[in-house]
DNA sequence: GACAATTAGATTGCGCGCAATTGAAATTCG
DNA sequence: CGAATTTCAATTGCGCGCAATCTAATTGTC
């Protein structure tokens, strides 16, 4: 009885799925963390990239609203991307405000030499493919639910 | 056929688990926000806090292996929870080198205040609780093999 | 055209996360 | 016992994330 109260208690932290994602996505992060060291990039710098190599010359707009990051965290960010020589930051003429970013051959270089780190990962998950997209859709789902209640 | 290509890509931002993952942990963040800020913690202080109202006068290693963070984003947490009358930290008498982490009556009576936030995750999510317990389970098992990986 | 409101990005400040290092205490082993 | 090893926490440094604020450019309205 004592057991299956807690089991339910939803105050305890091994019952709270954000924890379960919280602690996921750190997990993934130090699976990530070597594959990405060869390629210097760290993880949130590898969504961009993967951002970049699916479209060219988007404005940083467009890659927060992609990655659902803000520009506090994309301008540093980026600014270590072009200092790396792997992206170029530069006005748009059409309208002053925005930046748009734009690989360097570097950059579009290092999208063949980033090829096998899907494969890695895949492998670290030790888990069927059509069971990882079943779960990246749900996780995704509940992720846009989440979302929705922000915005009141 | 090139839409075919593009959904098994694993190259491609949308096709990653982890991303869905990484999404979902800031998504989640972002609807704590507001009810933690009535409690004055942030997200990470409210998991020790979660750990500690499971069991009080915890060493700082025990709390590190629960939620997968280590002394160097401990220890500076847990002097902002001392510093907000939430903890005590003492050294161990048996071993010097434990840091041992008690609740004061203040960080007790916290758990009261904070009962009503995981009905509101509840709420957020937009989902029964059946399915989030089974989302919940997926999640923790691959956390717990990409975990394994880690230790090689 | 002028002026208010909106939008894009940069900046500042703070709290994680984590690698790497240090120092002290405990344990292991010869 | 005593030296080497291991363990635990603290510290330093760096890169996010994000709120809040600021500036400049654009859009909307009269």
């Amino acid at each position: 009885m004592a057991r299956k109260q807690s089991a339910l208690d939803p105050q305890r932290l091994d019952n709270q799925i954000c924890f379960a994602v919280y602690s996921a996505a750190h997990a993934f992060n130090r699976v990530y963390k070597p594959l990405l060291d060869r390629l210097g990039l760290t993880y949130p710098q590898y969504l961009v990239m993967l951002v970049l190599w699916e479209r060219d010359d988007v404005p940083l707009k467009d890659i927060g609203e992609k990655l659902f990051l803000d520009s506090g965290t994309l301008t540093p960010l980026l600014k270590r991307l072009e200092a790396a020589h792997l992206v170029r930051r530069t006005r748009s003429s059409e309208d002053e405000r925005q930046v748009l970013i734009a690989l360097t051959s570097q950059g579009h270089a290092l999208k063949e030499k980033a090829r096998a780190v899907p494969q890695s990962i895949l492998a670290a998950s030790d888990c069927s493919v059509s069971e990882l997209v079943a779960m990246k859709d749900e996780i995704v789902a509940l992720r846009d639910r989440l979302n929705a209640v922000i915005g009141e």
